[in-house]
DNA sequence: GTGGACATGAGGTGCGCACCTCATGTATTC
DNA sequence: GAATACATGAGGTGCGCACCTCATGTCCAC
């Protein structure tokens, strides 16, 4: 007999295909008494929604815009490239995402945001640091029925529908787990560098990695954040600064970009032993240093599956179906050398 | 105008949708020189076969059997519930997905696979060892049109269509990498522990294991491989035996199975320092062996992508559908207490 | 009680494709 | 040149659903 179709739904409830339709895609126009029997009715024969009917009746494709910072660090040049290439993959299963690079200006981002006409548009995914202005926007999104997802990065007071990427207080912790390893027992001293700690993700990486130092590791003696800000000669100065006070540093942990400038002034300071170094995100540069046995071990997320499962999720939303938790959880990934793909 | 459809495709090749439906599904009794017409055709104009409007119009469901051992190890049962729960989730795509353990025995596992009738089965995916039946049986099953797919463990005689696991070389390596890591330098001593040797997944792992720690950890010394045999008391009697001969074995490398029994054995001997552990599969004993630290790493494959991704490709060969490789690509994970889900 | 707002039904269309039947063509064989 | 095998076309049906129109029914306010 194969599964229920609305056909079935529709005689188990006891109305007319009319009143099934307008109950599953929502629209208006029916008492609540009546909605409520229909959603009674699904529950007892157990109606699951065809998506392939149902895509293949609806007309259009379904719409995603993705906006990602046009800055130049090699991880955003990574993440618009992930959203290209998901965008062609995507096609086939009647999905159009198109990446939008966006100029780190909030009041031109926000106005964008607030041109996007949801007649066109059914999901938005951002990349994107949040500034009152775009939580205001975004808020002005949802409430035109364009649906919102933050990746990689939360924008926790945006009211985002979906956030997907990891948790980056586990992911300091991680970084802290497999750093305080390699150093073993005795006393150490670790540095720590980020672009700036005024960023969400790095402040909680940054906690995770000091609790974790602090409560398993006490021998290790975690140094001041030493912050690049995108300024290479400020890090670099910076570095130099932190061998002159603390020549035997034995580790270190990178929490977002400048690992090419880091990685080069490593191989020039020559420290012996090599120190032992913790990244985050895998990129060229990361890539090449754990090849090399510059970098011991890097941690980074899935980009591709992060971009699939924030379709599938907004998609899901749409069409009022159930996600599989298990396959949208987006992991921690440890590389060294030897799992690298 | 959308993508281009069949209508375009056979106006585009000069033919009728009859011709082009019998070359597109690969039926008989189409002159070579048309089909290769069409193929041109397709590649000109680019289409791409509609995966919903292909599923819906095609009256059945994709069909799959999977075989798994019904053995009593906790990574076996961990495979079976994950083809249970992938089951359920794939229901909604038109995928029948069925499990059936299969005692291990040789004959009448070739004799179930023999009977498989190919109308009824679109694909089987198979967890099993390679003997000679089974490779017969698997050959017979493609002759007769049912597509393969081995998953965790390659099936490198038998001529599956796909394998769908890890690489377990880079396994052993990536195991030999942290571990020799977490030993740091000087010299130490090494145990590995095996269910045994004769499976091709373990003998992988030591080579891989063996290869990185004499290259890159020369201090080491890997102890001659303890197999279990699926046998606690012998178990329990070589790891005895094994710490009276070096009291001072400094990691255990586990590279399956064993590893509650293992554990047990670890907390009683009260070694100090603890041993640095490292184990392959995510089992609840491994899982909680992370939680205490009597783990220090787990390294894993994602049983539920394995499927899915098998799923997919056997459904894509069905389709003559291209993959996304990137999708399919089954990673060696490496879990630590602080990225454990 | 009349008009209007709202709730529901009846019925149709087409999405892109798989699968089927039957007719008609064309080349091959003896 | 007749018989045969094979290649191709024409045309139809239905998968499950979204979306649309129009008719009919019900209730309430004034």
């Amino acid at each position: 007999m194969g599964r229920p179709t609305i056909n079935d739904l529709a005689a188990e409830a006891g109305v007319s295909l009319a009143t099934v339709d307008r109950v599953l895609n929502g629209r208006a126009g029916v008492r609540e008494a009546t909605v409520a029997r229909v959603n009674e009715a699904i529950e007892r024969i157990g109606y699951v929604r065809d998506p392939f009917a149902a895509s293949l009746a609806r007309r259009r494709d379904f719409r995603v815009l993705a906006f990602v910072s046009d800055g130049d660090g090699q991880f955003l040049g990574e993440v618009r490239a992930a959203v290209q290439k998901t965008a062609i993959s995507l096609l086939s299963d009647r999905v159009v995402l198109e990446l939008e690079p966006f100029r780190p200006d909030p009041h031109l981002f926000a106005a964008r945001l607030g041109a996007i006409n949801p007649e066109d548009v059914d999901g938005v995914v951002l990349m994107a640091p949040e500034t009152p202005h775009l939580r205001d926007a975004v808020r002005h999104l949802r409430e035109r029925g364009v649906a919102t997802a933050a990746i990689i990065s939360d924008l926790p007071n945006s009211r985002v529908d979906y956030f997907i990427g990891i948790n980056n207080i586990s992911a300091g912790r991680t970084a802290a787990s497999l750093l305080g390893r390699f150093l073993g027992p005795g006393p150490a001293k670790v540095a720590v560098i980020a672009d700036t700690l005024t960023a969400r993700d790095s402040l909680d990486r940054r906690l995770g990695f000091d609790r974790v130092m602090a409560e398993d590791f006490p021998e290790v003696e975690v140094l001041p954040t030493i912050e690049g800000r995108g300024d290479p000669q400020g890090l670099e100065a910076a570095l130099r600064n932190l061998l002159r006070g603390h020549p035997d540093v034995r580790g270190v942990y990178s929490m977002a970009g400048g690992n090419r400038l880091l990685l080069e002034f490593l191989a020039r300071s020559g420290l012996v032993p090599r120190p032992h170094v913790v990244v985050h995100e895998l990129t060229p540069t990361t890539r090449q240093g754990l090849q090399t046995g510059q970098i011991d071990a890097v941690i980074t997320q899935d980009l591709g599956h992060i971009l699939r499962s924030a379709i599938r999720r907004l998609r899901a939303g749409r069409d009022n179906r159930p996600i599989l938790q298990e396959q949208e959880r987006i992991r921690i990934e440890i590389l060294v050398r030897d799992n690298l793909y």
